[in-house]
DNA sequence: CTGGATAATCTCGGCTATCAAGATACTCGG
DNA sequence: CCGAGTATCTTGATAGCCGAGATTATCCAG
């Protein structure tokens, strides 16, 4: 996080570092902040972005998956259903093909909500994009993707891990 | 979030918009398992985090200004500081010129946990970014810090909204 | 010294997450 | 068809975190 900075290459390498990681928690307070304004809780929020997420690239998320990526057991995900459910932002439908299943889909007040989470941010991301040519967008683009990607793996890494002293004993 | 792409520029301000969201939500989750890893909850690694950042800097917070940065209520600070300081994380120290003041110093054991948190992930970082030559990480750190800093801007937004009434008079 | 303001702490109630057990539905062998 | 085994979600009980308001200690103005 705080490193000697010799040449110029190393300052950037220190400074973008410091940068993504200020981003990441700005972005984290971005959503508690809504979230509280909203009355939902940060994981609410999360929760609903997922659900949008999943419905926009045409594969409906259920209950399970949604727990792995937020990473709750399996019964706080069903009361984190129920509160949304009962805000009216998702509902709950049956798989036809696969009556185990639940498929979360958003509800016209989720959508609403969502839009107001994401184009102000999107005004103000477009705002700062525009000061850059279409050449230094591509070096961004692919900056991003790889650093994206090598979170992801950090991320599963981290989950995988076991602790090192657990409450209780391996069984 | 999701919008059309005409271009090849917009193709490419659509996917960076979305890579910066990702990467917002895994940098979260990494927050989330890595202190579950550790028997933290995340506001215990931010509150961590920031403590550690304050006093690199040789202005040490206090429980006030986490408060701030962390949008919580005075109550809980006190909370959240006596469960690191009971871990071992920090101490408190009261300021000499001011003594209602408690100024928060790290202390080894979460020095070491904080540095056990940066450094995998900054190996991988730095991989990533030895595959960028010097001129294209100028633009990239020119991109980071814009974009930091309007979002920055937009959490502040947000944070001055006010729930019930958004367009109360004064107070 | 008195009164008002600021900083942190204490106490209590509500809400969320975890864990364990249960209910329903699918799969497969006989 | 029938039953055992598995997968998916839900329910109920418990523990821990957060917010609001009251309390204590300190600073500052006069």
């Amino acid at each position: 996080m705080y490193r000697r900075r010799d040449t110029r290459r190393e300052q950037l390498v220190a400074e973008i570092t410091n940068n993504l990681r200020r981003y990441a928690v700005d972005a984290q307070q971005v959503g508690h902040a809504f979230a509280n304004l909203h009355g939902l809780n940060p994981t609410d929020l999360q929760a609903l972005i997922a659900v949008m997420d999943a419905e926009l690239l045409g594969d409906p998320i259920t209950p399970g998956r949604l727990g792995e990526q937020l990473n709750l057991s399996s019964g706080s995900v069903t009361a984190l259903i129920d509160r949304l459910e009962r805000a009216g932002h998702i509902r709950r439908d049956r798989d036809t093909v696969d009556r185990r299943k639940v498929l979360l889909h958003y509800a016209d007040q989720g959508a609403a909500l969502a839009m107001q989470f994401f184009q102000p941010l999107g005004a103000r991301t477009d705002t700062v994009m525009a000061r850059f040519g279409e050449d230094e967008l591509e070096v961004v683009h692919r900056f991003m993707a790889e650093m994206s990607e090598s979170l992801r793996g950090h991320r599963d890494a981290v989950r995988a891990a076991r602790p090192e002293s657990p409450r209780r004993p391996t069984g």
